[in-house]
DNA sequence: ATGAAAGCGCTAACAA
DNA sequence: TTGTTAGCGCTTTCAT
C-alpha cells in the first residue's frame, strides 16, 4: 500500500487532520508544523489519494465530456480534435481532469451519462453538441446537475450555460456573401436538422434571402450527416434540381470536401460554374482545390470556453448562467465567384 | 444526499453487504433476495457510487491515456482522433472509462502522470508514443503500475506490452517499392528522432537500400516534426542538395502535404519530377493532389488493440506480456512513377 | 493552533 | 445464504 496520511502523521508528529490541513495550505496551521509536515511529506514521497479525497469532499475535480452517439462519424470530423484541445487547455489550467463517454446509441450514451453522474465519477458536463429533444440535456437539467453545452441549447436557452458562435449571423453572412456577388440560386447544405446548429445556420440563411427578396426554395436545402459522403449526396440531389443553385452554404468543412470531389468528378468548375462557402476553416478548408472559402468558428476557443465556464460554476456557488459567444470570421479563398451571366441565364 | 446502499438495504429487508453482492451478482445469494434487492434498488433509483467502490476496492476502472507533451501539435494530426476513436470502442466494450492527461512541457505531463498514478485516479495507462528515454515509462516501469505503449518501447522491449505495426517492415517495403520503379535517390523525411517509430522506419529505409546495393546518403536523411510546416521545411533542405532525391518516404500524412504543397508551388511535378509515398493513409492522402501512395497502419486498430491488452493486464492477475503487432498495407495512388531518364540522367 | 473522532459509500473478511 | 464489522484514505466538525 502506498503512503498515506497517517504515516506522514507520523513521521511529523501531528495528527492527520494536520496533516490535511496543511495540503489544504489552511491558514490555521502555524508556518513551523507547515514546514514540519512538508518535509515528511518531502520525505515519503507522499501523493494524497484523489479518490478517498473525493469520497470526503464528495467533489472529484474531473469533468465529464459527452460525444454525440454516433460517434464514429464525429471522431472523423476535425471539430472532434480541436474541441478537444481547447477543453484540455481549460481543464489543465485550473487542474480538472478530464473524463470521455461515448456510446454506440442514444441509450447506450445516456446509461454511460448516468453512470459518471449518478457514480459521482464527475463534478460537472460538458456537451459537445446540442440538438432537440435531448434526453441527456432533460436528465442534467432535471437532477440540477452542473453542466455547460457547446452549441446553443434547443429549449431553456436562458437557463443554461452555453458556449456558441452566433451561427444564425455567421450563415446570415455567408449567405449575403454569395449575394452580393450576384447569386440568387443559393443552396444549402446542412447538418441533421436536429441540430440545433443546423436550425441556427438555416434560419441565418433564409434571413439573408428574405431581406434581398430572393424567394426560398426548400428544394435548394438539403440535409445529410457531417461526412464527406453527406456532401456528395446533398449536391448531387442539388444537381438534379430543374435549376440546380449556382452557390452553396455548405455548413461543415468535411461535406464541403465531398462536394468538391462530385463536382470536380462531374467536371463542374469552381467557383466558375458553383460558388462554394463551407464552415469550420479546417485544413481541409485550406487544402482542397480550389482552397475553400470558409467560416472559422474558432473550435479550440470554444472548447476552451467550455472547460473554463464549468469549473466557474463548480467553484462558484451561484455563478450566474451565462451565454458565451465566439466570434466567427470569413477566410476568403478561391471557391467563390460572382455567377457566370452566361450559365445562369442559359437555363432561365 | 443520493440513494445509498444502507437505504436499499433498509427497503429491502437484508444488510448492505447483501446489497453488494447482489450488485456483483455474487452467487451466494438466492435468486430470491436478489429479486428483491432489485426491486428495491429499481423503486428507489439506485445507483452504485464510483468513488466508494473505488475506495474500498482499490479499483477504478478507468483508464489514464498519456498524449506526448506538445500536444498543439498532437491534437492537429488525424493520428490523435483515430487513436482516441479505438482506444474509446475498446475501453467501452469492457466498461471502463477514459481520462486524458496533457502537458506543455515534458515535466508538467509527468507530475499529471505521477498524480493519476499515485493519486489512484487509474487503474492503468496507454501511453500514445514512445520514444528513448522518456521519463513516464521509467516512472511506470519502476513503480510496476500497469501500462501499455502504442509504438514500440526503446528499451526493456520484452518485459512492456506494446502493440505497434512492423515500422521496419512498413519502412522497408516503402522504400523497396520506389527503387522497384527504378529510383536510386531516395529521400527519407521522418519525425523527431528519439521517436522509436522513426528509428524504426529509419532502419528500415536503410536495409532495402542495402539490399539493393545503394549507397546510403546522409543528406537525404532529414527530420522534422509530424505538421505541415515539416514537410515544407523538409523538402527544401532536400531541394538545396547537389543532387536532389527523386523519390521520397514520408512517414506521416501531414507533412506529407507539405512536401506536396512546397512542389507544387515550385512547379515540380509529383510524380514525374518526384515521386512521393506517405505513412498513415489519412484522408489527407486521398485528398492531396495528387493523391498520395501511403501505408495504411490502421490507427483505430492500434488503438482499440491497446485498450484491450491494458484491461487484460488489469483482469489478469498473470497476463503474460504482449507485443501486438497491427499489419500495415500499401494503398496505391497516383503520387509514385519511375523516375524519369530525362531527369536523373541529366544531373547525373 | 492542533487533535480526536465521525463519516463519505462501498467491499470483503470473518462469523453465523 | 446472509449479517456483522472493519476498513479504504481522506475531510471536517467539534473539542481543547
Amino acid at each position: 500500500m502506498a503512503i498515506t496520511i497517517k504515516d506522514v502523521a507520523k513521521l511529523a508528529n501531528v495528527a492527520p487532520s494536520t496533516v490535511s490541513r496543511v495540503i489544504a495550505n489552511s491558514p490555521r496551521i502555524s508556518e513551523n508544523t507547515k514546514k514540519r509536515v512538508r518535509e515528511a511529506m518531502e520525505e515519503l514521497g507522499y501523493h494524497p489519494n484523489f479518490i478517498a479525497r473525493s469520497l470526503a469532499s464528495q467533489s472529484t475535480k474531473v469533468i465529464g465530456i459527452v460525444l454525440p452517439h454516433s460517434s464514429g462519424v464525429f471522431f472523423q470530423n476535425p471539430f472532434f480534435a480541436e474541441v478537444i484541445h481547447g477543453l484540455s487547455e481549460g481543464a489543465r489550467e485550473k487542474h480538472y481532469a478530464l473524463q470521455m463517454t461515448t456510446g454506440k446509441t442514444e441509450d447506450e450514451l445516456y446509461q454511460g451519462v448516468m453512470q459518471m453522474v449518478q457514480g459521482g465519477r464527475v463534478d460537472g458536463i460538458i456537451l459537445l453538441y446540442s440538438r432537440i429533444d435531448d434526453k441527456i440535456l432533460s436528465y442534467l437539467k432535471d437532477r440540477n446537475f452542473p453542466f455547460v453545452v457547446i452549441g446553443k441549447p434547443f429549449e431553456s436557452v436562458e437557463q443554461i450555460t452555453h458556449v456558441d458562435n452566433d451561427n444564425y449571423l455567421a450563415a446570415k453572412e455567408a449567405t449575403e456573401y454569395m449575394i452580393n456577388l450576384g447569386h440568387k440560386k443559393i443552396g444549402f447544405i446542412g447538418g441533421s436538422p436536429s441540430l440545433t446548429v443546423t436550425i441556427d445556420r438555416l434560419n441565418g440563411y433564409k434571413e439573408a434571402l428574405k431581406n434581398s427578396k430572393i424567394k426560398l426554395n426548400e428544394n435548394y436545402i438539403i440535409h445529410e450527416e457531417f461526412h464527406r459522403e453527406g456532401g456528395q449526396d446533398a449536391v448531387m440531389a442539388l444537381l438534379r434540381r430543374s435549376i440546380p443553385p449556382t452557390a452553396l452554404i455548405v455548413t461543415d468543412d468535411l461535406m464541403a470536401l465531398g462536394v468538391v470531389n462530385s463536382l470536380t468528378e462531374m467536371q463542374i468548375d469552381i467557383p466558375n460554374e458553383v460558388s462554394i462557402i463551407s464552415f469550420n476553416n479546417a485544413l481541409f478548408a485550406e487544402m482542397s482545390r480550389p482552397p475553400l472559402t470558409s467560416i472559422d468558428i474558432h473550435i479550440v476557443e470554444l472548447g476552451y470556453q467550455a472547460a473554463r465556464s464549468l469549473i466557474q460554476l463548480l467553484e462558484n456557488e451561484n455563478e450566474p448562467v451565462k451565454r458565451i459567444i465566439i466570434p466567427h470570421h470569413l477566410v476568403v479563398r478561391h471557391s467563390c465567384a460572382s455567377p457566370s451571366i452566361l450559365i445562369s441565364s442559359d437555363i432561365e
